[in-house]
RNA sequence: GCUCGGGUGGUGGAAUAGGUAGACACGUUGGACUUAAAAUCCAAUGACCAUUGCGGUCGUGCGGGUUCAAGUCCCGCCUCGAGUACCA
């Protein structure tokens, strides 16, 4: 029998909670280290093997880092704001608020069994009003604010009205939306307060504007671009289609550069760094302006190759543009209109499925070439996309593969700029080694100064610029949901006005049902009380609301991701009610200095908390503008999905091995509970689990049914979830961290399966027994040497491995260890003490409690870690240690004095043994790999 | 299509700066202990050849290259996965 980890573990988590062993203090004399998980969202499902991967992982880095003295953060809490309660208060009308906290009571009890080193009493939860008035309270300051580019930084709204006042916005150069027109200081004053505050509202970080939005009808919500997968919504895969909104958004793109930038200064994984920049998506190039033919109009146009605007033949506008209406001719008309009614009509997908297909229609206008005075026919396509750059291009066949198909299809010029290349196949695109020919004053121009070139000469001419173009889109942050923050805000003539801190927070009326109103307004439509009266400063009823100071509120709730983008300040003051973190808290922690979550999360969460950090760095309420130093994405781990195979229209399932191609069969997920590790089927519990197995008729092969695998993500749909409580019951949650960590790298992805746990099991087991066979063993002799070596390689290596999040090899480490020091029959304790506390940030309880079984009172939580002496035989003459980077490397001068036989032995035998000679100093050196040395030594 | 990351035994995976590839674990086989089973312990386990012993040949997706030495570096392919997609 094994040693009894359900009774140790129960002794040594209360003995943790009831002594508070894991709580942090805001000051210390020890460096701080803060580690952070990615919290959960609590589903109903409760957690599965998956989840806490990364946990175990932050928790023994944490631990690590306590015992090498540092003073810890290591909170968590959870993202209880979310789709699925609501969802499921719609279906059952359990109000969100209390299935939410069941499912935080059920995740804190599993949690709690993997002994996880958690300051619990720094727990934020999204959805509590004390943590979102300050959810709110950033929004406020989001809509109080501009972006200044010349400060290029957050600025105060009475900055810019102080400056409007005075010179109007001509010179001012901040980030606003493209319908603003310019003003002078008179005409601002002129205008009447609601006419100004529109204005303000164009400049404001975040705004409200009438978008094109991705409509889930569905879910009765609006969804953002990282939520929609494949066209459809990310949860439930319902249809999502393309509809004008009048909806919050936040001005992220501001902040584009800074965020591309702040990439460079931050150790995150390159491939998430990676992802990140492509979806800011800079492109550096022109803005040129051409003017219609016949019409005060002027189309204006992106290209990220301004060099070859001498190859313009024709130009292309997206059939969406108001613009076209404008330029197109009566004779045109029918055929335009004919087009963009059929493009409305495709949906994204078939627009992407649809790729090769080139389509497109003549305006009837021309456009003049800014340098020739050439006439320029416009054409409208579908290739253009109306919200990437200006929606309109200019297109240079010869230079671009998509305008070169447009012109084989429709018949229009291709020029060719370009010298000694043919284009009679393709468009030639590219741009080293690129000489521009008949081009004007371009021609001979490599294309790299011709850039230089044409952007100076059109700038010249005022007929375009030289300009930097993002991807990235601005991120809309309304939701027609209930369950989720109130955004602060009331309507007074149709004009959005903030609240203040003093009205936070705004907390969630009641409603009768969940689901938008008849009128199809948000969920919060149904509230009855819903209003705000700005001399009660309260909220009162709604049929109130033609009472002179009573307005109707915001109905929409803020996106899943307002709560999780600040939230790891949060824990560093968590309950402070006067402040979202104190000056002394924020000073003392400053940032993240480890975080660890899954990159499913790259484009969304942590782009959007990037932006934060930004802004509130702007207004010097953070001490810095990235806040996560080191970012490290564990692997999901996928599930392992077990099938049957039903014979078409019976009811006979055949064993995996008795398929033939002939078959026709019927794939159908079973419990994967049900299957052993051989892939063997419990026909019998099967029988239990769904009664309709009941009749079937199962074809055995050798006496066994063996089921299909597949691996894919672990769901409750698809049957595969492996739930951590029967781990911990069968094996002990030592056991389950351990295995967790072994079962490979920490970033990669990994299907479960429990084939190799009895190793880890058995390993645990092992190393009871150092201690314990029957009795007590340890002794007090002093460790042989060969004990003592194993123990310090150990030692080395379980340190550099910690240090390089490399969990797996760690795993080995000890197991080589513990083997070893059975064979020498070693059971002195002063091997056994330091390993036992070199162990102990893996498997904790098993730690403490021979920890304390070894005689110490206090908990090995805080024991230093052991280190070992890099340096040995360092002799004048005979060997020299030399250290690069951690790999050790042995320089053995031969002529001096080799007397040793053994070394000189082992060193010529050793095939990778190389002579070199070196030139300056006539002495003959060898080099030996380090593991030689360590034989002989 | 583009960008990024992989491809090592029956399996998961080691190899930390280019230095004896396959650590560690699972699985398999044989043995010890036991009435038996479980548990535990010991041995073998990349392939092929030889096997009386010594041993030998090949081998990290494929083909080349650099090097005394390549899983690792360079060039060209094949292939799997992730992200992104008419981005001007």
């Amino acid at each position: 029998m094994g040693y009894d980890f359900k009774g140790i573990e129960k002794k040594w988590q209360s003995y943790w909670a009831k002594n508070q062993t894991f709580k942090a203090n805001n000051q210390s004399d020890k460096p701080k280290f803060y580690v952070l998980d990615m919290f959960p969202y609590p589903s109903g499902a409760g957690l599965h093997v998956g989840h806490p991967l990364g946990y175990i992982a932050s928790d023994i880095f944490a631990r690590y880092k306590r015992q090498k003295g540092f003073n810890v953060l290591h909170p968590q809490g959870y993202d209880s704001f979310g789709l699925p309660a609501e969802q499921y208060a719609i279906q059952t009308g359990q109000h969100p608020a209390k299935t939410t906290l069941e499912n935080i009571a059920r995740y804190r009890e599993q949690l709690d069994r993997m002994g996880f080193s958690f300051d619990w009493s720094r727990e934020v939860r999204t959805s509590d009003p004390s943590y979102y008035k300050w959810t709110q309270w950033i929004f406020l300051l989001l809509f109080d604010h501009y972006y200044c580019k010349e400060a290029d930084k957050a600025m105060p709204i009475s900055t810019l009205v102080g400056r409007f006042e005075l010179e109007g916005n001509l010179k001012v150069n901040a980030v606003c939306d493209s319908s603003v027109s310019t003003f002078s200081a008179s005409e601002w004053n002129s205008y009447s307060e609601e006419q100004q505050l529109k204005i303000l509202l164009a400049y404001r970080l975040t705004y409200l504007s009438d978008t094109e939005v991705n409509w889930c009808a569905a879910l009765g919500t609006v969804l953002a671009n990282d939520e929609i997968v494949n066209g459809v919504s990310e949860r439930g895969g319902y249809p999502v289609i393309k509809k004008k909104m009048r909806q919050w958004s936040m001005r992220i793109g501001a902040y584009a550069e800074r965020l591309l930038t702040g990439l460079d200064r931050i150790d995150w994984p390159e491939p998430l760094k990676e992802m990140q920049r492509n979806w800011i998506g800079k492109s550096i190039g022109a803005k040129v302006f051409f003017q219609v033919y016949g019409h005060d109009i002027k189309i204006e146009v992106f290209t990220t190759r301004p060099d070859t605007l001498f190859g313009v033949t024709f130009m292309t506008l997206a059939p969406e543009l108001e613009l076209v209406q404008q330029l197109t001719t009566p004779d045109q008309k029918k055929e335009v209109e004919d087009y963009i009614e059929k493009t409305k009509h495709r949906t994204e997908r078939e627009r992407m499925a649809d790729v090769k297909n080139t389509t497109g229609v003549f305006t009837g206008s021309y456009a003049i070439h800014p340098f020739t005075g050439e006439q320029i026919p416009i054409w409208i396509g579908d290739y253009v996309l109306a919200d990437y750059g200006t929606g309109a291009v200019m297109a240079v066949p010869c230079g671009d593969q998509r305008d070169y198909d447009f012109a084989k299809v429709f018949n229009l010029p291709i020029k060719n700029i370009f010298k000694s290349v043919s284009i009679e196949e393709q468009a030639f695109t590219e741009k080293e080694n690129t000489v521009i020919d008949n081009s004007d004053f371009l021609s001979g121009l490599s294309h790299k100064n011709a850039m230089k070139a044409v952007i100076a000469a059109l700038e010249e001419r005022g007929c375009g610029r030289g300009t930097i173009n993002y991807r990235l889109r601005d991120a809309i942050f309304s939701r027609q949901r209930y369950w989720g923050e109130p955004i602060p805000v009331y309507y007074k003539k149709g004009i959005p006005h903030p609240l203040t801190l003093e009205d936070l927070p705004l907390e969630l009326p009641e409603v009768q049902k969940y689901l938008p109103t008849e009128e199809g307004a948000p969920p919060l439509g149904n509230a009855t009380h819903w209003a705000w009266d700005t001399c009660s400063k309260t909220v009162v009823d709604n049929s109130l609301i033609d009472h002179q100071k009573v307005y109707p509120l915001e109905l929409n709730t803020m996106p899943g991701w307002a709560g999780s983008s600040w939230y790891f300040y949060r824990y560093m003051d968590a309950q402070n009610s006067s402040e979202f973190v104190s000056e002394k808290a924020k000073n003392y922690w400053q940032d993240v200095d480890l975080y660890l979550g899954g990159n499913e999360h790259a484009t969304g969460h942590l782009l959007y908390s990037r932006f934060w950090q930004k802004f509130l760095f702007d207004l010097n309420l953070l001490p810095v503008d990235e806040y996560a130093k080191k970012l490290i994405n564990q692997g999901m781990i996928l599930g392992t999905s077990a099938f049957v195979y039903r014979k078409s229209g019976t009811q006979t399932y055949l064993s995996k091995d008795l398929l033939t191609s002939e078959d026709t069969v019927e794939p159908i997920r079973v419990d994967v509970n049900l299957v052993n590790a051989s892939d063997e089927l419990d026909i019998a519990a099967l029988k239990e689990w769904q009664p309709h197995f009941k009749q079937a008729n199962f074809e055995q092969s050798k006496g066994v049914f063996k089921v299909g695998r597949e691996v894919e993500k672990m769901s409750k749909s698809k049957f595969n979830v492996v739930n951590p409580d029967e781990i911990c019951d069968q094996y002990g949650a030592d056991t389950l961290r351990m295995y967790e960590m072994f079962l490979g790298p920490i970033e990669q992805a990994k299907p479960w399966n429990t084939a190799g746990i009895t190793g880890v099991s058995g390993f645990l087991n092992k190393f009871w027994r150092l201690f314990y066979e029957d009795n007590w063993r340890v002794t007090e002799e002093e460790p042989s040497k060969e004990a003592l070596k194993i123990t310090h390689e150990t030692i080395k290596k379980v340190t550099y491995d910690i240090e390089h999040f490399s969990f797996n090899t760690c795993v080995s480490s000890f197991m080589i260890c513990v083997n070893e020091l059975h064979r020498l029959k070693c059971y002195s304790r002063s091997i056994l003490s330091p390993l036992t506390i070199l162990l102990s940030p893996f498997a904790p309880h098993i730690a403490e409690e021979l920890w304390e079984n070894l005689g110490h009172s206090t908990s090995i939580t805080q024991e230093p870690f052991p280190v070992v002496n890099e340096l040995f035989l360092v002799e004048e003459n005979k060997a020299y240690p030399i250290s690069f980077n951690g790999k050790m490397r042995f320089i053995l001068n031969l002529p001096l004095d080799l007397d040793q036989e053994k070394i000189k032995k082992a060193v010529l035998e050793d095939p990778r043994t190389i002579e070199y000679l070196n030139g300056s100093t006539p002495k003959k050196w060898i080099i030996v790999p380090s593991k030689i040395i360590n034989i002989v030594c």
